[in-house]
Order: C-alpha cells, then structure tokens, then sequence
RNA sequence: GGGCGUAUAGCUCAGUGGUAGAGCACUUCGUUGACAUCGAAGGGGUCGGGAGUUCAACUCUCUCUACGCCCA
C-alpha cells in the first residue's frame, strides 16, 4: 500500500474509530494491570456538541489513551444526563409547536413522551463525540435514569434522610414562575439591568407623628407591587429620626393592613429616607427582618401564584382589583406595579423624583432611575421570585466538611491549585441545597405524605385555607414517610396508623377520600406520594460510583473508586465537581477522584464568550469536517495552558492540519526508503552518530512529554512532539540520513532504516494520544510491507528506548547543524546561491574536527553543500569565514565578491558576541557575584565568557584577513 | 464590597532568579522525488507603570493602572 501525497482526515475518520469500538479496544480485558478511571461528566441528553465539550473529551480522551497506552486498566466511564428542566423544556416547546402543553396529557403520559424522544433523538451528541475519536467505555453507556442510577439516588435520598442531612422546610426558595418550580442559588443568575426607585408616604396611625410633626414614614423600594404583602416597616434601631415610632403602628393606604415600625440594622440610615418596607414573603431579607420581628414562616403573607400573578392574600386584604393582575408589567400589559403606584399616587402617597433636565429645569418623576441587581432564572430567563414554600433541602454545610478537608490534606488534588479558594470560600459558605423541583421528567422524590394523627388517634386534616394555587403537596403538619420503595413505605405506615394505608394521587385526593368516606377513618389512612423530583445535579453527583454499580459492591467499584482524575470546566465546579466530592466521601467514604483538574472556557476569536444569541458560536463539527479531528484535537491540546481560557483561532487549528499533513509525507518518505515498523520495543543498536543522536533526542523528548502529561500540562505536551516531529526528525534526521541510504555502505543504511523505522513508530505512539486517527492509519500502513502489526495502536506499548542519552553523538550532530546553519546564513548574506557547493578551509581544527569531519563528509556535502575539507591555508582571494567552536571555516568565493558584505557580515556576528563577552566580563568583575552567586552560575560564566572571547577573537582574525 | 485571574514580538500565547521563545502574520530566496498543507534565511520585544528584596528581577514582594471572571 502506497500513502496518498495528502492526508485525507475523513477517509480514515469513520473506519479506525468504527474499528476500535466494535473491537471493544476501548476498554481491553485487563483484570489484573493497575486501574485508572475517569468519569466523563455525562453531557445533556438534549444536547449537542459545543466547542467546550471538545476541549473537555479532548483533554480527557488524551488522558486516558496515554494511560491505556502505558498498559493500565484504562477506564472511561461515559453516560448523559437526563437533565431535569432543559430536557421537560425541549418537550413542551415540541409540544406547543403542535398546539399542544403539558397539562393535556397526565404525568404518566408526559414522561413516556419524553422518554420516547429521548430514545428517538436524544444522545446526538453521543455520535459527535465519537467524531471527535473519544474513547470511552460505551459498551457500558449510562444515563441518570437507568435501573442502576435510580437506585443510587433512592438511597442517597434516604440515607441521608435518615441521617438528618435532608429535611423539609418552609422557608423563601428561589421560585422561577416560567418554569413553575423552585431552583438553587446556583441556577440563579444576577443582572444589572435598568429599574426604578419609587419613593412613597406611608401614613403612621393613631395620630402618631414623628418628632418634626411629619405623619408619615418614607419608604423607597424597587418593588412596589410586594406593597400589598408588606407587613412591617424596619428603621436602623439608632436612627434618631425614627425613635418615638418605634413600636407604632402604620396603616397601609392600599390595603388598610396595619403593622408595625420595628428596628432592624438590616434599615441603612444612609439609604433614602433610612425606613424600608417589610415584606418577608417576597424578598430574602425581608424574611429575616420578618423573623427577627417574631414572624413565623408560616404567617408570612404571600400574595403571588406560582405563575407571579397577584392572588389574595392570607388576611384577605388585597383588594380585589389587583387579583390576577401579573406583579409587573408583561407582554406589554400593565401589571400590580404599575397599577400600585398609579393607586398610591391617586391617594397623595407617591413622593415624586425630582431631577433638572440639560436646560437647568426641574422636572417631576414617578421614580427615580436605578441600576437594580435583578435575579433571573437561567433556564426559564425571567425574573426570581423569593417564594415562601415548603421544599426539601440537603445540608450541604454538614457534606462540604469532609469535602474542605480532602482538599487541606491532599486527599484531592487541584490542578490548577489556584482554584482552591475558591473552593474553600463556596464550602465554607455554603447554604442548604434546595433538591426539590416541581416538575415531571427527573428522580421523584420517594417521600409520601400522610395526615397527621391527633393524640386520640384521629387523622388532623389540616385544610390550608390561603390559596388553592400554591404549592399544597403537603403542609408542614402532615406526617412523612421516606422510603426506597412504595411497599416499604406502607409497611411503615401502617405500623404509624395501625391501619390499611390507600395510596391516592396527592394531598387533594386524599381530602376527599376521607371527607368522602368518613367510615373508613379509623381503619384507613390516605397517603400519596410528593409529586416533586430531584435537581438533576443530585443524581449526577453520585456519577462517580452510581456508574460502578453502587449500591452494589461490584468488582468495577472496587477497582475504579475512587477515580483517578476528573477533568471538567471551572463553570461546573459547584453544581457538579463539589457535590460529586460531597457525596462521594458522605456514602463511600473516599474521595471520588484524587485529582480535579480544572480548565476554562472556548471563547470566540474577539475573545468574547460564545453564546447562540450572539451568533459566534463556533461548531467544532465544523471545524472537524474542515481541517479533521486531530488537527481540532490537537489545538485544544496545545491552546490549553493551566488558568487561562482559549481564544479561537482557525489558523492555528489549520497549522495543526499541516502538522498532520507533514507526519504523513514524512511517513511516505520511510515508506518509499524502505523504512518500514520497528520490531522492538527498545531502541536499535546504533553505531552512527546520527542515529545514536536521535535515539537520544527520542529518550529525552519522551522524558519530557511524560512530564508535561504527569504534570496535566498538555500545552507543554503537545508542544513537545510537535516540535520533536517537525524540527529534529524531519527538519534535520531525514535530510541528514538521505545520504546514508543512498550511500554505499549497505550496514550503515540498515542500521539506519532500523533506527528511522523505530523512530517513527516512537513518533505514532507519542502523538497517538492527541492525534489517535492519524496515527493509527500510519501505524498499519508502516507496517503493510512487513506483514503487519499484531495488534492496533490504541493498545500498543508507551516507548520505552532503554537508551542512555550519548553525549558525544549529541555533540557531533550539534556541531554538524550549527555548521550547515551558519554556512546557509553566509550564503543568503552574501547573496550566494543556496545550491552552491563549496569547499571549506579549516583553521585550528584538532584531529577530533578531522575525524568528525571525516564520519560527517556525505551529510556536510549533501545537506550543508560543502563537497570537500581542506586543513590547508585557504587560497588568497574573496573568502566568507565561518566560526564554529575553536575552529574558523574559510569559504573561497569564486568570483567577484563584496567584500564589504563579508565584512558587514563578520562585523554584525563580532558585535553580537562581543557584547555578550564584555557583559559576562563585568558580572564576573563584581566582586559580590563571584562570592555570593551559586559556584554553579560562576563557573558557567566563566566558561561561557572563555568561549565567547575565543569566538571573539577567531572573528577579529577572521575580519583582519579581509584586510 | 470580597475573592481570583490576566497584562511578554503586529496577532494568539508559552516561559525561567543568571539580559527572552513558539505558532500565525511579515520580508527575501527557493520545485535536485517525502512534503508549496513545503524548504532555507531573516526582521521584529527597554517582558503594563512605579517602588522594594537580591551579586543578579521578565521571573519574588508591595503598589498603581487596565481588562476579565466568580461570589455578595
């Protein structure tokens, strides 16, 4: 088989990756070598593959074909999220496309649907990571919700429930009324936008004033429609203004509710009239001023439905005019903002913002414009609501203990160590994790409720009485029952009860099962399950060892947990890497990977973040289909350096297709030379220096790519290669071998095909890892003459040369290329011909030179163009004198010559290294350098300025026989 | 407000306590069979400003400036 003259990346693409899967040489039957896993983190069953997944499976694939290579038990453990609200999202726009909504079908019928797409179209990205040549475990592709996954999250649920660490609770979560479920902090995300500071009386009762006579209190806020909920104004408990009404009462103007003026340091004085509203059941801290001032969670006034519409409120106070009104402006219609203001400023209680306009005029506003920190849900994109609501929560401060500690000792590495504050601070920080969400499609919650029994053993039925809207899956006086499956929780309940337990569908039911059948109630009790599933991160933060089998105490999890390594994004380290360090040490009592790495992100060309609204979103499909997968591979490979993000460059991804493209010629070039696989694993003996010298350079470019892997410095990696493949073996190796293959001695040219042949496959291995196509392609065609491989490259050996570094041939092919360097440079200065052959006269050169000169004769008049040596003075006329080492090569000119030229020429070089000399001369002229620098950094100098004067100094002469 | 990061050649970025490197771009030359997706040679940087530590600072410390990110 002949190599093409190009290398065609989507020729060999589909067939090798096909190849190896359907092999199953991505995990190879290796029970008894040492594990090493990485988790993949599982991508969105709804999504595609962006530019940030392939930086992220390119870094981690090169990780774990290094280690596969290194003959460990390679494990990459690979599955998709089912993604809790993104995936729900997809389905009900589908369905809205078909003038269809959730709450057509029932639950049961909604989430068949979405299993039903996910099986037809869900995973694309699964077939573009294997484009991408991702060698993962997928003969053990997981999901979230399989069997197995859901078991582990019952129990995690569970244990943890009955160990305390999650709980049910009343208190404000989060609330996006798009999506109509609770959130976390973290899916919060805060925008400055543009809003408005109204300023309003609100009127003290009793005939109360304060001290200058004023009826009234002001009071700013930004959310004026939470008016009809407030239930306390707060002043700072040392505001002088204010300490007579303290205690006092207010009559709200819209509603006529009267309450409080409590002190409170959450009242800046500074700010406004220094006394803010009260409203504990819309805002964060409002509800801890409404606890400090003795409000219970539950009496907190709430006057919003999960869609943000007005509704009335538990004291029957709203008016009726605002019921169904959204909280603010919507769609163009106005909403209980602007409607409370217009009513406030109907009844005279509106304190206009005064401002002048360019012309120097007062003008009179409604407000006062004001940048507001506004939280906006990151997937449904509309404004929080702080909700009062009861969720369920996980302790997290308990969890992230043990997880702080695994990093202060080393248990868990961070690569880069830099982000260990930042871990630190958010552990040490860290709120209670709100788990629930009210949605369809995740985990539900294995919680059922059931009515409370009084002391004489009657079911309590607490009806709540508020709203019909709110969330009513349970109220804090119902009884609980977690349990891993529903027959345990009957068992349960029954020996709660001592009665039989009827399962109906939620709360609602339940009522009217026992208003219904009013017999039954001393021997039966309704129960139904919470109607709530987990956050999709609860169930991906047990990836680690969910994926092994856990609950179960498999031979995979005992091998592979704890992983060795995780590679994710830094925009994760929260919602996933800290949580998967929580649990993992919470259930197996051991950190889930030794080492977190993390890296940044892929940002446009401009530098700016990729985002679909923007339009610069770069497809790495794209990029793929233009210039091959492992030219993208290597780019993200080479672009990563530790803490910083990648700009994308499309010409350097192009540069790294040339690169691919030049392996490949020089692979045609052995081809051709009969050059063909190694057939061993060590180095070939080797008597010439060229070949003892790129053995060498092969030991020490494996030394140092080892390192940069070691170190996760895949920068440094790719660099490594790539410039070993470019410059040393087909820049200098393959020119300088031409002519011992075609020379006469038939030993020196089978030496040397051995020791090209090895080298190569040196090459194909080290790069297989960032570049696995190619390689591999490379791998059997070397070895097509020979009979082939025994087996593919994706399990083939890491090198191993054995050979020591040989100083001598390092020294000699050092002094060959800095000879045929130097005489290029003369010629192109000089204006000579490149192809000029030349004769050299040697000037103080030793019997080593001749000897050197001697083995180098075929390579210094092949490549340097210098066909013969002579030891005699060179012949009066034009010369161009070359100084390398102690020696002066002397280059006659045949023709008329500039002299001048040659001068400058000589002069330039004289300069540079006089400059050189006479800097180290004056370091070693400091009395304080030579006795208080390192004996090291002396002597260097000191050998350095004795090579720079002679070189000085041969130039000098040089420069004197031009005359 | 707190934390973190970044400022090095025209651009994108490495880098080390002993006077700076890569890729791309640029200039000149070059097709003798591996490769023009190439080869040869070359130009280009007072390493953001200031101060300090040191025999020696691009590298360590402090500070200022600019930009970016995260948290509140």
């Amino acid at each position: 088989m002949t190599l093409d003259k190009n290398f065609d990346p989507a020729a060999i693409e589909q067939r090798w990756y096909a190849h190896w899967e359907q092999s199953g040489q991505f995990r190879p039957e290796r029970g008894n070598a040492e594990p090493f896993t990485i988790v993949n983190p599982p991508p969105n069953v709804t999504g595609s593959l962006h530019i940030g997944h392939a930086l992220d499976n390119t870094l981690q694939d090169i990780v774990i074909r290094h280690e596969r290579l290194k003959g460990k038990d390679a494990l990459w453990v690979v599955g998709m999220d089912h993604a809790g609200i993104a995936t729900q999202m997809v389905v009900e726009r589908q369905m809205n496309e078909r003038q269809q909504k959730r709450t057509d079908f029932t639950r049961e019928e909604f989430v068949e649907k979405v299993w039903e797409w996910k099986e037809e179209s869900g995973g694309t990205i699964t077939g573009q990571l294997r484009r991408l040549g991702c060698s993962m475990d997928w003969s053990n592709e997981r999901f979230t919700m399989d069997e197995g996954m859901n078991e582990a999250v019952l129990k995690v649920f569970v244990d943890l429930y009955n160990d305390g660490l999650i709980y049910r609770d009343k208190r404000l979560v989060n609330w996006d009324p798009a999506l109509k479920t609770a959130i976390s902090d973290l899916e919060v995300e805060t925008t400055d936008t543009k809003g408005s500071f109204w300023h309003f009386k609100y009127p003290l009762a009793d005939g109360v004033t304060l001290d200058n006579g004023q009826d009234y209190i002001e009071v700013a806020t930004t959310r004026p429609e939470t008016m009809l909920a407030d239930m306390a104004v707060a002043v700072h408990p040392s505001d002088e203004r204010y300490q007579s009404v303290i205690g006092k009462e207010i009559e709200q103007p819209i509603t006529g509710r009267r309450f409080r003026i409590v002190a409170d340091e959450h009242a800046d004085p500074e700010l406004g009239s220094g006394a803010v509203k009260i409203t504990p059941g819309h805002d964060f801290n409002d509800f801890e001023v409404g606890k400090r001032a003795g409000f219970a969670a539950g009496e907190m006034l709430n006057m919003l439905d999960g869609e943000a519409n007005v509704c009335q409120s538990a004291d029957g106070l709203v008016p009726d005019e605002f019921i169904g009104l959204h909280r603010f402006k919507k769609d163009g219609v106005s909403g209980a903002r602007e409607l409370v203001v217009q009513r406030m400023k109907e009844l005279g209680c509106l304190i206009p913002h005064v401002s002048k306009n360019k012309d120097g005029e007062t003008q009179e506003h409604d407000a006062e414009p004001r940048t507001i920190a506004t939280p906006f849900g990151d997937r449904g994109g509309v404004v929080i609501e702080p909700w009062l609501t009861d969720q369920w929560y996980v302790d997290a401060e308990a969890l992230a203990q043990p997880a702080i500690k695994a990093v202060r000792d080393g248990s868990i590495e961070i690569v880069p160590k830099t982000w260990e504050k930042t871990w630190f601070n958010w552990m040490e920080n860290i709120q209670p994790w709100c788990v629930s969400r009210q949605l369809w499609w995740g985990h539900r919650i294995p919680a059922w409720f059931g009515f409370e029994l009084h002391g004489d053993n009657r079911l309590s039925i607490h009806i709540p009485d508020n709203d019909e809207l709110r969330n009513v899956g349970s109220t804090n006086d119902d009884k609980v029952f977690v349990s891993e499956s529903e027959s345990n929780m009957i068992d349960a309940a029954k020996e709660f009860y001592q009665r039989e337990i009827v399962v109906v569908a939620d709360r609602t039911a339940a009522v009217a099962y026992t208003l219904d059948n009013p017999e039954k109630m001393a021997t039966h009790a309704p129960v139904w399950q919470d109607s709530d599933v987990l956050d999709t991160w609860f169930s991906s933060a047990l990836w680690p060892f969910g994926t092994l089998g856990w609950p179960e105490e498999t031979k995979d999890l005992k091998r592979h947990y704890p992983n060795d390594l995780l590679i994710s994004g830094f925009d994760i380290l929260f919602f996933w890497d800290a949580r998967m360090a929580m649990q993992g040490i919470q259930f197996m009592k051991d950190v889930p990977w030794k080492r977190l790495y993390l890296h940044g992100l892929v940002r446009a060309e401009d530098g700016s973040k990729m985002s679909k609204s923007k339009g610069n979103v770069v497809d790495p499909l794209g990029l793929i289909d233009q210039y091959g997968a492992d030219a993208l591979r290597f780019f993200m490979a080479a672009m990563e350096s530790q803490g910083r993000d990648i700009k994308m460059d499309d010409k350097r991804v192009e540069g790294y297709r040339n690169f691919a493209t030049k392996l490949w010629n020089a692979s045609r070039f052995c081809e051709v030379n009969g050059i063909g696989a190694s057939k061993t694993l060590r180095a070939p003996e080797a008597k010439l220096p060229v070949n003892r010298w790129i053995i060498s350079e092969v030991t020490e470019t494996l030394a140092t790519l080892d390192k940069a892997l070691g170190d996760l410095r895949f920068d440094a990696a790719a660099n490594t290669i790539y410039h070993f493949t470019w410059d040393r073996f087909c820049d200098w190796y393959l020119e300088l071998i031409k002519p011992v293959l075609q020379g006469d001695d038939a030993d020196a040219a089978e030496e040397t095909r051995a020791v090209a042949g090895w080298v190569l496959d040196q090459i194909i291995v080290m790069l297989h890892p960032f570049m696995p196509f190619i390689t591999e392609e490379l791998w059997h065609s070397m070895a097509s003459e020979t009979g082939g491989r025994n087996y593919d490259l994706i399990v083939a050996k890491w090198p191993e040369p054995k050979a020591e570094i040989d100083a001598d041939a390092k020294a000699e092919v050092d002094w060959l290329i800095r000879l045929i360097s130097a005489t290029r440079t003369a010629k192109v200065e000089l204006n000579i011909a490149p192809g000029t052959k030349m004769t050299a006269h040697v000037r103080d050169g030793d019997d080593a030179l001749r000897a050197r000169i001697a083995r180098q004769t075929s390579a210094l008049d092949r490549v340097g163009r210098l066909e013969s040596f002579s030891f005699d003075p060179a012949p009066e006329g034009a010369t161009a004198q070359i100084v390398i080492d102690g020696a002066t090569y002397v280059l006659p000119l045949a023709g008329a010559i500039d002299i001048d030229a040659e001068k400058a020429r000589l002069g330039k070089a004289l300069e540079g290294v006089s400059k050189e000399a006479k800097s180290l001369e004056g370091r070693l002229g400091n009395a304080n350098f030579v006795e208080k620098a390192k004996p090291e950094a002396v002597e260097k100098a000191r050998a350095d300025l004795a090579d720079k004067s002679a070189e000085a100094e041969r130039l000098q002469a040089a420069l004197a026989r031009l005359g």
